[in-house]
DNA sequence: GTTAGCACTCGACAGGTGAGAGTGCTAACG
DNA sequence: CGTTAGCACTCTCACCTGTCGAGTGCTAAC
């Protein structure tokens, strides 16, 4: 792995003309633009060596050299300087961050598009997942004499809400003790340091009733358990459209099908929210075959020092690895800000 | 417009055979298949006066004929007797109406996938309009001094939240106060028939608080005026990859993105809230000139004797429409049926 | 170590050809 | 008069071909 600066500098020429045109590119159009000073024959003798090193491919004898994966790990590894947000790039997201934010969800929606149209890729976030998020207030509310609506309010105004259904009606009284109950052990802090024991208590206290309730602690119980986001949302997800590397059918199909099924996805993104950072996968470093042609750059945001969503940019191998990154930093940075903290 | 028996048999011959193989029929072919005691010579003949009377096109001098949307149109709309549904496909349909059907929204997203895993169609169904649905009761949690929600129960176990702010602290009193009006005077009808009258009689009643609640009212009313399906779901967008009308890239991108904007796919449904029965729009029928190509098939369903949803098939010009129509024929039914009375 | 020169390879593209499918027309048939 | 067989005609598609240009690899000279 013995690279000389000048290796790299045509490496680095050679995969940002490759990302610009999404074609081969040959010795003489970098000695041309480029121009290091060397002739295309002296170019030619490094880009044969970088073969040979792996981090250049040769679709055939005469066409130019296109970067393999690893020339891609090479260069976003070595990637300094991230791409500046432009004026106008900015400008977009701050009116974005403009509207009013009371909710995260809405607001992660609109972000993905905003995203998605700024990079021409296709975006993805994910809610909290409720377990991580902390609990701020329950309520119970009845709705007809054997039916109730549970709700459970996030920090971040995350509401989650769900119809319970009861084999026998059940007394206001009896729910209004149960929500009281609930709001006194699981307030103010996250879901998922709900344990069966406390739910057991729950069920004690509820006395002849709780057999009849135990619907909606089942239900909490589960919220507690589940460790993935609740909600996926994909934006601009028909830009794959544009990207040459995917006119074929097949290949396009294959990543739209890819890209509509919520369970991939959160299989696609759940590396994110093991740990802070940017994470980027490159081709097949992916475990997905399907996104053996497509790269994904993730990060994520914090609400109360906890990681709880993530934000990912899906495009081509060849996409524009600095704009994804700078655009991800911004938006998780801007999230962990504004709802990170108490949410009024 | 005197077709005899004879022509409209040969039509919808061709326009079946089109339907199955997506490619122009030639006189030889019905004259071996259909046989209908005929040469092709014959069949010729008559496929030409077909033509003249515009039902027919002829893509070059040496293809075959292929069904005109006038053609497609005359077959549909004598398409009496509907496709059946496979006892495979009664199953499907029934193991789906098992699950638990408390939420309609639920449901809903099932049933669409079913839909169009089942007929390789993209499937779109709306949730209610909020403002048809009847409410059955509202409520006011407290969050934070100056934050709370509000929740709304609808029959169907429809349920919507949104948190509210105010720039001053409200008493829970004045919540409760609040939430007992609003039950009292809005429940057990539809919220489309509040009025602004009533709004501002709760206005008056709350005193010198109703300037700070405006946040709330206004929502309602927002709600009460919304006739636009709230949710839209799409699924089975990626179908349209299996149709050789879309193979060129710009066609099939230019309906994927239709289907990607919500705003768009609202505009597209809408015709099937406004009367009862099973609507169908052939290729440009549709003003939306990216519809050209395609089809859609509408149903709706009702809650409480009142149409408040949208089901919907989109496949090319070419698409089955018997098929389209029975799936959405058992499926709307189903839905009047389960969800059209008493949530329980 | 760098460069110019040159032969070589390969894909893209345009033009040409033949097969196949399907039609339109005409004349003959019952 | 409706139906049919026959045939010339048309058009697409697949296939082949030759040419062009881009880019390389190699060699020899600087």
């Amino acid at each position: 792995m013995d690279l000389n600066e000048r290796k790299k500098l045509i490496l680095q020429a050679i995969i940002e003309e490759y990302i610009r045109e999404a074609e081969p590119v040959g010795s003489k159009y970098i000695s041309e633009n480029y121009g290091f000073g060397l002739s295309s024959a002296t170019i030619r003798n490094e880009m044969a060596e970088l073969e040979e090193l792996g981090f250049l491919l040769h679709p055939h004898t005469s066409a130019g050299r296109i970067p393999s994966q690893s020339g891609f790990r090479l260069y976003v590894d070595n990637l300094h300087e991230t791409y500046r947000l432009s004026l106008l790039e900015m400008q977009k997201m701050q009116e974005l961050m403009k509207t009013r934010m009371e909710e995260l969800e809405t607001f992660l929606s609109k972000a993905s598009r905003v995203m998605s149209a700024m990079t021409n890729y296709t975006a993805i976030t994910t809610t909290p997942t409720v377990a991580a998020a902390e609990m701020l207030r329950f309520d119970i509310l009845p709705v007809s004499g054997n039916s109730f609506l549970i709700t459970m309010v996030m920090r971040g105004g995350i509401v989650r809400t769900k119809m319970c259904y009861t084999s026998a009606p059940i007394s206001e009284t009896v729910l209004r003790q149960l929500s009281g109950l609930l709001n006194d052990k699981m307030c103010n802090r996250p879901l998922h340091s709900v344990n069966l024991k406390e739910i057991n208590d729950i069920y004690r206290q509820l006395g002849d009733y709780g057999a009849l309730l135990s619907p909606v602690l089942n239900y909490i119980n589960e919220c507690a358990e589940d460790m993935t986001p609740i909600n996926i949302i994909v934006e601009g997800a028909d830009n794959i459209f544009d990207y040459p590397e995917f006119s074929s059918r097949g290949k396009a199909r294959e990543l739209f099908g890819l890209l509509q099924d919520k369970e991939e996805v959160k299989k696609l993104v759940m590396p994110a929210l093991s740990e802070e950072g940017i994470k980027i996968q490159i081709g097949s470093e992916n475990q997905n075959f399907k996104m053996s042609d497509s790269s994904i750059v993730l990060g994520n945001y914090k609400i109360g020092n906890k990681v709880v969503g993530a934000i990912g940019i899906i495009g081509p191998v060849r996409m524009d690895y600095g704009k994804a990154i700078s655009h991800i930093e911004y938006l998780t940075k801007a999230i962990s800000d504004i709802f990170g903290g108490d949410s009024e």
